[in-house]
DNA sequence: AATCGATTAAAACAACTGTTTAATACGATC
DNA sequence: GATCGTATTAAACAGTTGTTTTAATCGATT
């Protein structure tokens, strides 16, 4: 006897109940019994269709990327004609969506976040495939702002700069919604800090440009 | 018989190996048995000493903070009559530096940054205690430099942009391990990181207090 | 030397973990 | 309708967890 709501494949189903309950738990924490219970299957399905929870785990990881993408795709500021200063601000509102998404999808960043957080074996391939281009991308809008002379290490304190200001947001989540919930109370309330990331960047990023110009003259 | 090291306390070598297991692996996958091995006593001495696993992990965090404030005291920055720029600066190469310490006593910031990424019940009363009060600090000393007019959210969400790039070093270690390993190759690397961060936020600063000199004048 | 409280020790407890087994039910093919 | 591979189930497995129990040991006091 099939249970109740079995439109969806079995293995599906464990996906997106795995998603769920490693995002809520991580890998560590989150049980098998918990995924099953909630995919409405038998606790044996996991080694059945995916090899192990930790094959599941991967596969989770994977799906999670596929839909970010998918949901918040890196096109806008890919196009090169448009001003530094408004790809960089297209990027960060773009990524901080990303970030703080809690919808029913927005449960990949969680995932992801929670990796980097307390990494597995499995973030040596997220970082190759996933983040490391993303890490390119932003390093080629900043470049023009920071201008050709900067030194490379600058560079890349300017970028972990960027994303730390972004991530704050994921990683001292329970801070924030204790001490400052307005900030992140809707989703204007988020754009206004993404803008709010995207000047302060630019602001400090045009005068670390003034200062290299000053002392290379 | 007693053990060969048996000059401090049964509970402070239980203290101090469960500061190091809990470091390392979170408090939910921190086992009582591997903290007893490394303080070579016996599994039920947590029990004995403290009354669980929970409570020796509230006393390990509390130890923790002042072990942190003993060694990295907030005294420098507290007097007003330096500039706010050099107070900010002493500011954040002090946290970062916390933050980075990788002596045996620097285990503890990874505990605080584990218990804010992934919240026990332990996490409020660290807020009121701890974080809160560096938090009043910061935002006195950005006052000055983003001037009186600013708003309240505007300085919440400067104050989070400078914690952020801080604490980037810390939650996201395992990416700057990975992909930038200069940066934080030894102390006084971590120092040009804590003084990138210092210019980097005071740019921001005082072109954020222009606009708002701009726009309501 | 006997006694008492505090400490240590080994063992067992019950609950939970990921995984496996072995039996059953199902659905299509012949 | 029997047969065969697939899917599902309940049960058990072996290992680990925090905690408790019960007994042994120690050190000081009487």
């Amino acid at each position: 006897m099939k249970h109740s709501n079995a439109i969806e494949p079995v293995s599906d189903r464990l996906l997106h109940a795995a998603v769920e309950v490693f995002a809520e738990y991580g890998f560590r924490d989150a049980t098998v019994r918990d995924i099953c219970s909630r995919a409405n299957v038998n606790v044996a399905s996991v080694n059945y269709y995916f090899r192990s929870k930790e094959s599941l785990y991967t596969q989770v990881l994977a799906f999670s990327f596929r839909e970010a993408n998918r949901l918040y795709p890196q096109d806008a500021f890919l196009e090169k004609n448009i001003p530094s200063e408004q790809r960089l601000t297209l990027f960060i509102r773009n990524f901080l969506n990303k970030l703080m998404d809690d919808s029913h999808l927005g449960l990949h960043s969680k995932l992801i976040t929670r990796e980097i957080a307390d990494p597995t074996k499995a973030l040596d391939d997220i970082l190759k495939v996933e983040i490391v281009p993303q890490i390119n991308l932003l390093e080629e809008i900043i470049q023009p702002i920071i201008g050709i002379k900067a030194d490379k290490l600058t560079i890349q304190r300017c970028l972990l700069g960027i994303y730390g200001q972004c991530l704050m947001f994921k990683h001292s989540r329970s801070i924030i919604d204790r001490l400052y919930p307005e900030l992140i109370a809707d989703h204007s309330a988020i754009e206004t800090c993404a803008e709010h990331i995207a000047q302060f960047s630019i602001a400090a990023l045009t005068q670390i440009a003034h200062q290299q110009e000053k002392s290379t003259s």
